[in-house]
DNA sequence: TGGTTGCTTAGGCATGTGGCTAAGTAAGTG
DNA sequence: CACTTACTTAGCCACATGCCTAAGCAACCA
C-alpha cells in the first residue's frame, strides 16, 4: 500500500472547520488574510496558523501584495482527494452490490 | 457557517495512511482485528487506537463475535463527506469557469 | 518622516495524537 | 480445569495542534 503524504496533509487541512469555512469564502473569490479572518473571533496569529495549513495541504495559494496578502482556491490537490474517495467509495460499493442478495440471506462471512 | 462535528471526524479518520489502508483492506469484506492488523508492523494496542478513530468517525462498524471483533465499513458517512467534497469542488469550478475568460485577460481584483 | 495598518515572528500553554510495554480478561481448545 | 488466543486496559512518552499575547517589520498615508 503506497504512502500518499498528499492526502494526509490534504485530509488534514479539511478535518477543521475553520479551515472548511474559509475555502467556502473563498469560493466567492480571491480574499485579503484580514478579510478572511475577520468572522472569526480568533487572534491573527491563530488564524495564520490555519492558513498555512491550508496552504501546505495546498488548498489555498498566497501571495503577498503591497501590504496585504492574497488568499484563492487552488483546486487541483482538492480534486485529487474528492477522486480518491469517490474511487473508493465505488470499490465499497461495487463489492456490496454484488453481495447484497447473498448477503441478505445469511451473515455466512465466518 | 454551521459546525460539523461529523465531517471534522470523517476528515481527521482519513488523514492518515494506516487508516485509509485499513479502509481499502475492508473494501475485500469483512475482517477480524488481527487480521486487518497484520500487515502493519504495529503493536495491537496503537492498532486499536487507529479503529477506534474509524469507528468515532463512522467509517467502520465492530461487532463482538467470540473472542474476535469483526470489522465491516459503513459507507453512509463516508458518502457524506464524499459528497461535501463535491459540492464543494463544483461552487470553486462553478465560479473559475465563470470568471475563466474574465480574469485571463486581466488580474482585475484589486 | 511619523503614524497606522496588516501581517509576521517568537514564545508559551493545554490538550490531542500516535506510538510503546505490561498486565488483564474473556472465549475457545484439549 | 489449564492453556492459548485475541483483544483490552492502563499508563507512559514525544511530538503536534490550536489557541493566546507581545513585539517586530514593511507598506501605505498625511
Amino acid at each position: 500500500m503506497p504512502k500518499q503524504p498528499d492526502l494526509d496533509q490534504t485530509f488534514h487541512a479539511l478535518a477543521d472547520p475553520t479551515r472548511r469555512a474559509v475555502l467556502s469564502a473563498l469560493a466567492e473569490g480571491e480574499k485579503s488574510v484580514g478579510d478572511l479572518a475577520a468572522p472569526f473571533g480568533m487572534a491573527l496569529p491563530s488564524f495564520m496558523q490555519h492558513l498555512k495549513v491550508l496552504e501546505e495541504g495546498q488548498l489555498i495559494r498566497t501571495e503577498k501584495r503591497g501590504r496585504r496578502r492574497m488568499c484563492r482556491l487552488d483546486p487541483a490537490r482538492f480534486a485529487e482527494a474528492k477522486e480518491w474517495m469517490e474511487a473508493e467509495h465505488q470499490r465499497w460499493t461495487a463489492r456490496l452490490g454484488r453481495l447484497g442478495a447473498y448477503l441478505d440471506r445469511k451473515d455466512n462471512l465466518q
